[in-house]
DNA sequence: TATGAATGAGCCTTCATTCAT
DNA sequence: AATGAATGAAGGCTCATTCAT
């Protein structure tokens, strides 16, 4: 049951950051791969190069570190998706959908450190912890309000408001599909992992999708 | 953290059935309702009223219940999912796909008994366990085709395999988030569960949103 | 930090008792000895030679193995306390406050298996535990409420009841320092532990101090 | 279960006292509370409000801290004890017995900061640790020479030295019953705390009590 | 002088599993 | 065929102590 990804740990043992940091990083990296329960506070520290009693010094217990290690990769994430957030609001609706949905795209499926948040997040959706509900309105809610926004204007503000947030869920649905279940679509798709070109493709297909669907419900 | 769904421990207990097949249909509710892992055998062999050292006995150990809960609960879907299965054939093609998601959107959504199988599977696409391979194969394979040869013709035939895969999945990534993110979806639209009435109107937005984008697609 | 009555381990572990009564007789020992807090699950399965789960098992947790040595020493001490009970109800009030004396101090002062109990309850009656106040209700009410009779009658009636239970204090107080400050006696006294002669003795002078002074309050 | 004598903690912090008198008093009043093992170095530094390596560093280890600690109490109470001793020798010894009770009954059940050596006495009595013999030669012979020289007066000395030993064993026994069972008395005789004029009366009735066996024993 | 950070040892509990009957 | 009893491994947490500054 060793944690194995052994190149990594080696990276965050010598990254030269402090212990609470480590812990911070290995716990991100194993919280987001096994969920909450399946990690154990051993293998964080020891992936960490850290003492066992330091999670309790640094963070009190096991899900006070959880809470830290999700406002920790959600600030990482926050500074990337400010950096280079792509949908500008100037832009044609359409355009801002595709962006939106790619940006989303990127956020969830890479393969790196920045990651962990899109996959922390998507975990606590199918499994949730305490953590849910302040995950749901500090970071959520103003996600989807966002993608509410560009979907009322596709349909042309002619519906109700209960139909634009269906039509929000299908195009999130779409997106965390390709997330939440890699191992069958990979096994599917005879391909083990998403090259920045497919992950374009699948962002173009479900961009396209879409707009298709909003256009032709909002005739 | 005891168990709650007491009536239906009750109802297994008092069902006649002998010890193994109380420990599988006990076993299929939890391990639906938590996840492997997170399942305990006592917790199992406490819902189904026999001793703790039967799981051992009649299975060997969890895992191997695990994979005859998996076997048994998908004996049970083929039997319902033959005897009213509601897409003919014969109708056109949106009438099938509609029926198609409906039925789909039954299987995972609803409440009782046999929506065992269809969580068990969604969480197994989530967080696979060594049934994965098996149940991809024989389970997943089959339907996934059954839907791909719907949109297919949807399609108008026009485009490439791998489009029609990408719409399926399009399709299939819609209904599953509805089951996925419950958790999220009943805060934002304020509801702790589906009615007959409300996984109908799910199954036909996603049913009509679909076929707007694939009619539009195929033009 | 090792519990050193060895002898006592191996008489306990050789007994041919089951687990559950090992443990219990291990447990008395060293609750007794320590207290609550201080003993530890481990040194109490070591000692009764059993597995460390074997009290999660039997027992539930330690608190509960603590009710449960309480009660099964209370049985045991119940026993004893009928075979050889010397306080007849007949006798004139003078003897019986003796004989209640030197039972009690029998009782708490002995060496042996039969004094965990009153080890037991003196330790509850300095740092009480959540067991104080089952132990009081049950056990100590009905032994102090004789003790006042006894009392009463020898005061002969003539005076309140607060005076009354001022006095079975003073009694009883008198009783207990023998036991709570024996590390302090011993020293004064410079001896090591009761032989039945010198507690034969330190009764009869309780006794005698405590009939003085009831007398002469009567007056 | 955070110490909760918050009033006082902010007394201690505020005092102006330096680091080391601030663990010190902090220390006195845990450990009288709570005896040696149930306190924590961590309650300890936090109620003095410093760090939690202030103990090491000021004392070098738990145990020699509780020593410095009795010791600085010790010192407190010789101080308060040579100021308002009311035991006065030219008085007769009747008088100089209620007298002593007295004040000890006032130095043991005290609510306030000079209580403090008498509880730690009264629990190294019971539960020893390395302190005591230090504390019984220098502060408990010299304080139980002093009551048997007053009940030896008492006796009209034409009784053996041990009989005087143990008439001051009882009428000690006495006095530290009503603080080691408090727990149990407070529920006996359904009152919380000891007002001055209940320690008062309890005084008086151990001296009264006593004299008059003492009287009758040395007719 | 003083402290924030870190540590090793130990505690209670829970779990899946096995044993003896 | 079935079970009550027992176990080894592991998990989260707390504690007194030490280290580096």
């Amino acid at each position: 049951m060793i944690y194995v990804g052994l190149k990594r740990a080696f990276d965050i043992m010598k990254s030269g950051l402090d212990v609470k940091n480590r812990i911070l990083e290995a716990a991100g990296e194993i919280f987001a791969d096994r969920g909450f329960r399946e990690t154990t506070v051993r293998e964080i520290c020891r992936c960490a190069g850290v003492n066992l009693a330091a999670v309790n010094y640094h963070f009190g217990d096991k899900e006070r570190l959880y809470m830290a290690v999700i406002k920790h990769y959600k600030e990482l994430a926050v500074q990337k998706y400010l950096q280079n957030d792509s949908v500008r609001e100037h832009d044609p609706y359409d355009v801002q959908l595709t962006a939106f949905i790619k940006s989303f795209m990127f956020h969830v499926l890479g393969e790196g450190h920045e990651s962990c948040f899109g996959k922390l997040m998507s975990r606590e959706l199918f499994e949730p912890t305490s953590a849910l509900d302040v995950i749901i309105e500090e970071e959520f809610r103003p996600f989807f309000n966002r993608l509410n926004e560009i979907v009322r204007h596709l349909l042309k503000n002619e519906i109700g408001e209960e139909k634009v947030i269906l039509c929000s869920i299908s195009v999130l649905g779409q997106c965390l599909y390709f997330k939440h279940s890699r191992p069958v679509i990979s096994r599917l798709l005879r391909k083990d992992h998403y090259t920045v070109e497919e992950i374009n493709e699948i962002a173009d297909h479900i961009a396209c999708f879409s707009l298709e669907a909003l256009v032709g419900l909002s005739k």
